[in-house]
RNA sequence: GGAGGGAUGCCAGAGCGGCCGAAUGGGACGGUCUUGAAAACCGUUGAGUGAUGAGCUCCGUGGGUUCAAAUCCCACUCCCUCCGCCA
């Protein structure tokens, strides 16, 4: 939700949302409700004021005098019954109208839609593709069956088994461990919330396609940790001293990925059920920015350090999505492709989603405010596992350990199924 | 799944339909006293919006009754106790 007093204020606010492709005429209709809110606001608080004083007088009044001022007190209430069905008729316009208004996107954001991001940088070189691809070294090795997930609950399943799953637990792991070291909590959030926490989260009604329903409406499957850890800490003001509060989800992901047949169809690149560490963090407005870049070193640091060869991208403003005020995606060659392939992301979302959530806390002086929310992919696993099965092949059919991951796995490498 | 009880400010806890944004106790903060501390005493102390004003809103959430609701009615959510089931 974005800032109304600013929207109408303040034109760089305003430039910042233009640069995202509203609707033509979006913000001024939203504008001209604003204003007819605040004046149907105004008369309801002032009607109320009298019948509020009207009220009182009964109760002080003597017993002969009561009838008479109970009367008043009911023509008032009537007027102000008017004046509040007028703005009920307003108040869901504005809502819907501000609902649709994306967050700004910042100063350092380029202009542009998908294939307009600009390269920050690129580390590690561009490999040519290995004997084979991520899906069938995963299939040779008996670490990925499709046919039998497929079996029994559909395509984009997947049985994960063997050494990759001992691979999946080492990520977690090691992964974790860093975390906890940069001031992360470890969470293992409920990956089962209402429909109301999906709105709040800001993923309904948009993602509404996306996600599995369960229990006839009851509950809904996250499709990532940001949901349940987005909303910790609703309708509480953080003491600034504490703040920023830094959670690491730990989470199974489950995603329809609805309007994707045909693309991606091959091993556990993309699939409808997948374990994925997610950083969510609660910042001071005054550090979010430094925050953000923290976010993007540790990503850096976990894909850099599985060495892996990426490139960061910083996203442009049309492709930013709703909530997001600035955007880092992380991109690793895929080498069967040819090409880079989103792995991980990091955004700042400034007061967009605290403003809905009500997270609050106080500036020095003691006035309310909301804080900045930033959420960035520590591992999506099965994706990371992809790009290690086809950078870590030993050349004849085996595979090398990541040096990382050698403590967690107990061994360097794991060799070709006989 | 069945049967009861409950939800009030930082915490505990009172609250007759009007004098209740809310007693009292604790805590916290400020002060007196003290070499210092404790004790004692005095004072301050919920949140949002608004201009640290007036006003308005908030006693789990949403609706209803009434001139007037923390207080009455309905629904929902959560918590506790007992029974059943169960990793």
């Amino acid at each position: 939700m974005i800032d109304l007093k600013r929207l109408a204020e303040d034109s760089d606010y305003r430039n910042g949302i233009e640069r995202k492709r509203v609707r033509a005429g979006l913000l001024d209709e939203l504008l001209e409700v604003v204003a007819a809110e605040r004046q149907a606001n105004a008369s309801v608080q002032e009607l109320r004021t009298r019948q509020n004083a009207a009220s009182k007088d009964i109760g002080r009044a003597p017993a002969e005098e009561r009838q008479a001022k109970i009367l008043v007190a009911a023509t008032l209430k009537q007027e102000l019954a008017a004046a509040e069905l007028h703005l009920a008729t307003i108040q869901p316009k504005v809502r819907e109208l501000a609902l649709q208004v994306p967050n700004p996107a910042h100063d350092s954001v380029p202009d542009g839609g998908e294939d307009e991001g600009t390269v920050v940088r690129s580390v590690g070189a561009q490999d040519d593709p290995p004997a084979l691809d991520h899906a069938d070294f995963a299939a040779s090795m008996r670490w990925v069956d499709r046919e039998r997930a497929a079996e029994i609950a559909g395509s984009r399943f997947s049985y994960l088994m063997g050494d990759a799953v001992m691979l999946e637990f080492a990520i977690v792991q090691w992964v974790l461990s860093k975390l906890v070291v940069e001031g992360f909590t470890p969470v293992i959030p409920p990956v089962l919330v209402r429909e109301s926490t999906m709105e709040e989260a800001g993923f309904f009604p948009t993602d509404r396609a996306q996600v599995y329903d369960v229990d006839n409406g009851e509950l809904f499957l996250v499709g990532t940790a940001e949901v349940p850890l987005s909303v910790l800490h609703r309708n509480e003001t953080l003491n600034v001293a504490g703040l920023p509060l830094r959670y690491a989800g730990f989470s199974s992901c489950f995603r329809r990925e609805a309007g994707t047949y045909g693309k991606d169809t091959r091993g556990i690149f993309r699939v409808h059920q997948f374990d994925k560490v997610e950083m969510f963090v609660f910042a001071d407005p005054a550090t979010s920015w430094e925050e953000h870049e923290r976010i993007l070193a540790i990503e850096e640091s976990i894909i850099g350090g599985l060495g892996l060869p990426y490139r960061v991208v910083n996203i442009a403003a049309a492709d930013l999505g709703n909530a997001a005020a600035k955007k880092y995606d992380l991109e690793v060659w895929l080498p069967s492709e040819r090409q880079y392939r989103e792995v991980t992301s990091c955004s700042n979302y400034l007061d967009y989603s605290a403003r809905r959530l009500g997270t609050r806390t106080k500036t020095s002086d003691g006035a309310s405010q909301h804080v900045h929310t930033l959420n960035g992919t520590a591992c999506a696993i099965s994706r990371t596992l992809a790009f290690i099965f086809e950078h870590y092949q030993d050349g004849i059919g085996g595979f090398n350990i990541p040096d990382v991951l050698r403590p967690w796995m107990g061994k360097d490498h794991i060799a070709p199924l006989s």
